[in-house]
DNA sequence: CGTTCAGTTGACCATGATCAAGAGTGGTGG
DNA sequence: CCACCACTCTTGATCATGGTCAACTGAACG
């Protein structure tokens, strides 16, 4: 498998094959197995180093005084989480393992040290936290505005398309192992109506959902019932816009790396 | 009035004198006035310039393909919209103005040449982005977990103590020019049943909320009824961690500034 | 002084929550 | 190999929060 944070980072920005080697160095060294269900990092921890996900799903997710918890986000290959590292002194939210995880663990050095030499990457690491930033609006809007069905059938198509651009998908299936439960997490609904929410979209045959395994035989169909646009996801840019890249390099020769 | 973007990111860096003429240089230049309820930027336009709000109030918004409307952040004084126009080519939102906005608008030029020469101004300007983040999360959060009434109780505190925090404030009250259709917006209610809500909170004498005024009688206990916990916002971080101030200044002799 | 827009109130309705119980599935140890 | 346990998924009945529609009031501005 060729590693998942080059193709993400490609989505993006024209890597050197010294980038491209450096990136295969991050994610070989200090890599480590958490096993599911457990928490990488929790709310209120000093963020010691920026993880990048190899392998498994996480999320990250916030938990109110009263027990409630609300996933913000799912990581899955080729994700980090995230810059808080550098700029941030405490961590505002959680993360936790969903299935099994294999992680690399980038220290502050080793950060800074790729920060200081690899000017692409830099770039393209901040590319991932606005894109990043754009998915938390798009799921305030997706809790706030659309329904049960469409929520999930939202969801689905985010995924599905997340794990397109790292190579994760295969035909018209992906893995995607979150329970119901933790549909329910991330979309503000109960672990129930989820139950019956999927059943819906089944009866329409616009998703087929068994053993961990997301076929979506009609993609169109079902972004359009989740009212899905996926501009936001900021995808395929690469190449279409030299100008902006033009512009980029100017920054490049000036502070940004 | 001090500067509110220079209070803003004094919040969090450490700024010389000379940083902080050239924030006032950038607040001074290329000013607009915006009527009320005209958008300042649409969702798929390619951004021209980074937007500095002076004065009023403006919202970030998404719109769905069937006319539904989910404003994601509010913006005020100091707050910057938003650091795109360098990473990403097209917006993913909009943002429109609450009330007669007096805004600075940044050209790419001059935004270059800030970045370049004023490296505690830059760090400064990445951790306003990643704040705006973590908000996005908490209104992640909101939205998906909290009730009609949790939900505006919190939305009052999260933008009292972001006014306080630039001096916006006075003893327990502050403007709020938000109609009860832009909090709907915001917080994925009708304007009908956030009508209700406030009448509940005032019956319960949280908050005094007339002529665009907003008083907060007892804010522990209107945090408490929201299920509010300010961490979140990151404020009033700088001082008490010296470390990783020593680790930022290493950073800038570096690369990122 | 009238027009417009925000705020308010009432009646009724629908989406999704809650509570409870049962069925399927996978993993573990005897 | 089978029995048991835990967890996820499924189904049903009832309930509540918040949505919808419609009318009316009050304040601000030209």
């Amino acid at each position: 498998m060729p590693n998942a944070l080059t193709r993400r980072l490609e989505e993006y920005t024209v890597l050197t094959d010294a980038d491209r080697d450096e990136l295969a160095r991050l994610a070989a060294q200090s890599t480590r197995t958490i096993p599911p269900r457990r928490d990488l990092i929790r709310e209120g921890d000093a963020p010691r180093s920026v993880y990048l996900i190899l392998e498994g799903w996480a999320c990250h997710y916030r938990s109110l005084s009263d027990g409630r918890r609300q996933t913000v986000d799912f990581a899955v290959p080729g994700d980090l989480c995230d810059l808080n590292l550098f700029i941030l002194d405490r961590m505002d939210h959680s993360i936790g393992a969903i299935t099994k995880l294999k992680v690399a663990e980038i220290g502050r050095d080793v950060f800074h040290r790729v920060v200081t030499n690899y000017p692409n990457i830099t770039t393209a690491l901040w590319w991932q936290e606005l894109v990043s930033k754009s998915i938390h609006r798009e799921w305030i809007v997706n809790v706030a505005q659309r329904s049960a069905s469409e929520r999930i059938a939202h969801l689905f198509c985010e995924m599905f398309l997340r794990l397109e651009s790292v190579g994760l998908t295969d035909g018209f299936s992906c893995d995607f192992p979150p329970t119901q439960g933790d549909i329910a997490d991330a979309t503000g609904l109960t672990a129930v109506h989820v139950n019956r929410s999927i059943q819906a979209l089944r009866a329409r045959e616009l998703v087929i959902l068994e053993r961990q395994k997301l076929t979506i035989p009609d993609m169109m169909a079902l972004q359009a019932s989740g009212l899905f646009n996926p501009d936001y996801l900021h995808h395929g840019r690469l190449g279409r816009h030299t100008d902006r890249h033009r512009h980029l390099q100017s920054l490049r020769d000036g502070t940004y790396g």
